[in-house]
DNA sequence: CATGAATGAGTCTTCATTCAT
DNA sequence: CATGAATGAAGACTCATTCAT
């Protein structure tokens, strides 16, 4: 039965005091998903952390769902940033460089907050508006897709889309399950090098 | 803060009756989950469905985790089963034949019951006893391990733990990304197809 | 709101067997009432420490309150008994002997168990049939009664009733005060003698 | 199994508003504990009662067992604050005077509420922080053992905290079980003569 | 008579959200 | 705009008791 919540911010905070306000707001929320747990992250705890009034934090935000929500954007348009930039730098490199920088940045942008990141993708329902998390992914694919198109003539796969795509998920799930199950490989110089060395097999064998 | 709940059923049903009582919690369990979610899949709502009291739902689960908990298993099992025997039977077939009756096979477990795996997947807060989600990973990660050994010669990796990992997880997460993204890859055979050559390339190339 | 509830036992055990069943029954609500107390000690949980079905139970019993209040006749009987007795044995010495004597028999009779007798005093809720718990005071109340009427000459106290109640009430609480706030003055001599005196003042003074 | 649980009043009211709120729900509760027993007062009938909603009950406590125990406290302070405020007028009179001050105080403590009293004293369980009940005997015993101080060299017992005992106790056993039992002598001139009697005889023989 | 599965009213408690001040 | 008191639906869970087998 999903609910329709209201999840977008209610105002963009024009002063200077609303934009601490919101900003106390949403690192009380991290600090305490990370530190509580989604489900014990009440709306109350984190207006008394974040020192504002609870009748302040609904000024801003309308349910509990549009804080954590605009704290899953913040978070994922880091991630973002990063893997873009990179991508950016390299474009022009050679298909081994590059793609060895992109699974360096994917694995740096995991690293940003890893906890927060953590209990985002495990314990943050994903129903309703929630299902943000997976929109990172969603533009994670595109962003290798414009890479992928950029190297066209240097691979082999033609169905850029569905290349991307396992590009995309591969690179999210095996950094994602190594920062969880296998925390030493990811300081693990042999981890990157065989996810490069899938990567690129899989893009240019002969 | 993790809490520490109780988890493993309460008590074994001595009488036909009371099989049936579990056996109608798991169905109702399975049944709100999907429909509903996790969230608000309340222990009353399934006692309800299941056509049991509350009461009883008590006696044989200490806790809506320990239902789910349950219900985790059998599903798992029953994924992990069709994995272990289809890589039975081809153990001794080429690498390229078995390697991809391994995919076709994981992609028929994610077929067992893919609206259940979902929101087990999605929703259920991997906390406590409930990461047992996670255990299904490990397991099929040990299982492709053996798989590797027996084939240690006809493949480059020599870090069979990590070559193991890269499969299980590589599978995982593309199997699972396409059947909420693109539903249509699984009935397509170029998927099978790439994703059998990504891992083929990986673990053969001269 | 006082639930009227039944609390005579449902039938006098004629066979041998029965009586093993409410012996057991008995025996394990005073062990569960001294270990858990009164609120946690559910009758299920009488039952599977008896080694006795549910249903069993209520063969005999009809409510939990049934259980209890049996438990405290039995305990009241042994501790009137022990007074009485001493009572009978001294009823020709002198007031000095017999007084420190009842004192004595009474510190004893709190001695038989107290943790029991503590629960029973300070958990079980005095509401229904078991008020019970008063009953035992009122009937040390008539054995003194009894004993000054032996000792009318040597007494000053007049009115009886009035004699018997303070005594009976000051040595029930001192020495419950006693076991529970200050247990030392149960194993000292100077306690008994100091309450011994407090009564053989006040019944003989000049 | 002793458990544990939060007694502490949960937050300070601010505004007169909450004042009201918690003045209300002790309010409510004592009529309730009167009414109905300890037992089945519970905290949505208290809520009920007290014209608030049960979310308001619990922003102030954090349980039934903390509502309970503040009465305590509160009727214990007042109680205590009567005997003292007597023990003090009369700290100069003889021993005759003064003593039979401090028993008509006692009985005129137990008067203040004697209906709450005698459930706060017989119904409570006194496990917890609900033990408090014993706490004002306690006091009441120190205000008794610094008046024989003052009065040390007039009396005849040397251990002062056994006489201070044996006062304290007596005093409220007969009390309570006069106030119980035999309502009749608390409105008799008799029953407030022998108790001084016992008690002054104690102290002073010879 | 014994068994133990089933019952469900009732308990405590939380928390997102509103609204009077 | 800020405050924080108030709300109450809803959830998890217990336990005395009944009754079919």
């Amino acid at each position: 039965m999903p609910r329709s919540i209201r999840t977008k911010p209610r105002k963009h905070p024009k002063q200077e005091r609303s934009r601490e306000t919101v900003e106390a707001i949403l690192t009380a929320t991290a600090h305490i998903l990370i530190k509580e747990g989604y489900d014990t992250a009440s709306t109350n705890k984190i207006a008394e952390r974040a020192g504002v009034s609870i009748g302040s934090l609904y000024q801003y935000f309308p349910s509990k769902e549009a804080i954590v929500a605009t704290l899953i954007e913040h978070h994922a348009q880091k991630m973002i940033s990063v893997i873009e930039a990179r991508l950016e730098l390299v474009s022009d490199a050679p298909l081994e460089i590059s793609l060895r920088e992109l699974v360096k940045a994917c694995v740096q942008a995991n690293a940003i907050n890893p906890n927060l990141h953590k209990v985002l993708i495990e314990q943050v329902p994903r129903v309703g508006q929630l299902e943000k998390v997976t929109e990172v992914e969603k533009q994670v694919t595109a962003l290798i897709r414009r890479y992928l198109e950029e190297k066209r003539d240097q691979i082999q796969p033609q169905n850029l889309d569905l290349a991307a795509f396992i590009l995309a998920h591969t690179l999210e799930a095996l950094i994602h399950a190594a920062a969880l199950g296998e925390p030493a490989f990811l300081v693990n110089e042999q981890f990157e090098q065989e996810v490069t060395t899938l990567l690129l097999r899989y893009l240019k064998c002969n």
